[in-house]
DNA sequence: TCGTCACCGTGACTTCGTCACAGACGACAG
DNA sequence: CTGTCGTCTGTGACGAAGTCACGGTGACGA
């Protein structure tokens, strides 16, 4: 049924603690599920009925207005899982979040009753549900400390070295990046010029290379966290 | 033990469909507590170690960067329970959030131990739960939505109308308007100023008075949903 | 009555968002 | 190879919002 076993599992540390009995149910319940690029997981008024363990690739959860302008809440990765789904199975709540899948995506699914049962068996599932909690909860808290209290040279800044990571190098679209950080498309191509004027980057047609990570991260200071 | 009995719980309408061996539970175990208005309730590297009720008075919660600017995130009221002790107590993990209570206020307290075995035990009370838990993820939510896509104009006219209630009238800084809406002081006074010209406010030191409702809904648009 | 202190008003300036529009690049068909 | 077309990028102009500096003013206690 899980093509890779319960190997998965290795994703998430704190499902490490769980006694045998509880493995079991994981490994047995669980459907693995894959998902190609740009796929909506996720939008208001729709919910899927299942509660997800992302195992390879990147989701992005991100909030739009009337007027199609768009911010980057979080991303899910590996070792993730979706709380907006959780949420929507469990409290019948209502988001105003969308979520799309930016690679190829695998993933793990929990039937709801599987799911109610394990968090009323299981303690440490119960922890494990509520660090994820957590953590969403933690960088929403993030993108408002960003939004409201930085600039955008410094969001912008940390949101180029967190994109780059240690490639170097990136693919994305102004209008891509000024989604990223809830900002206009001028506005992000103006401060990537000024970047480029001082040696920072190097810019090209639907790519960016860093070129200079040190003043980058000089000019990010506290943003991002 | 609980001076009022289990009287409490009829604040919170999804306890009511609990067995009653759990608002036995509850009504036992449960302690009430009350704290004089400007309490810290929660601040970082600081945790409270018990699941709070809320059952009289507000409590605010709002974000701080280091310069001091501020801004309000949400808050609890009657029937509202408090979910960053309750991450706090589950997931150890930490915030950069602040909450303080703003009028006398009662809660009742659950200790860890109890609000892990009612979490175990009954998952209507883990509905329960997890509701709150979406409802404040809601809340982020909105205010990202409200700081990254609506006018100062829009949201101040909004925050006015939700503070004024239907007394009409508020006792309020433009100092505390502006960490309500995480905006500055200045871009506050000249906003109601303009309104006081509109003839929608009067304006007096420490007091604001709402002289037209209607027009400040229709500023208010979208705001605050 | 006189400081003192918090609160409010305002001008000047910078940064950011919006609008309009002009080039520039890449893919692709003919 | 070349023209076409859609997307991406650059830029000026302007309004909205944030910042800085400073002055006025009302409440309140010494």
């Amino acid at each position: 049924m899980n093509p890779r076993g319960d190997t998965w599992m290795a994703l998430f540390p704190p499902l490490a603690g769980l006694p045998e009995a509880e493995r079991g149910m994981l490994a047995t319940r669980a459907a693995a599920a894959a998902l190609p690029a740009g796929t909506t997981v996720f939008e208001p008024q729709q919910a899927c009925g299942a509660f997800l363990f992302v195992t390879r690739g990147s989701v992005r959860v991100y909030q739009l207005d009337q007027d199609g302008n768009e911010i980057v809440l979080y991303r899910l990765g590996p070792g993730s899982i979706c709380i907006l789904t959780t949420m929507a199975l469990l409290a019948a709540d209502r988001y105003s979040a969308y979520a799309v899948t930016e690679t190829e995506v695998e993933a793990v699914a929990l039937p709801g009753p599987t799911f109610d049962d394990l968090m009323g068996r299981s303690p440490r599932f119960r922890g494990f549900v509520f660090l994820a909690h957590a953590e969403r909860m933690a960088d929403l808290m993030r993108v408002i400390q960003n939004v409201t209290f930085e600039s955008i040279e410094s969001r912008l800044a940390a949101r180029l070295l967190a994109l780059a990571a240690d490639r170097g190098t990136l693919s994305i679209t102004h209008q891509q990046l000024a989604a990223e950080i809830g900002s206009a498309r001028e506005v992000v191509s103006r401060h990537l010029k000024a970047f480029e004027r001082r040696g920072w980057v190097s810019l090209a047609r639907n790519r960016i290379e860093v070129r200079n990570a040190a003043s980058l991260r000089g000019a990010a200071g506290d943003a991002d966290a």
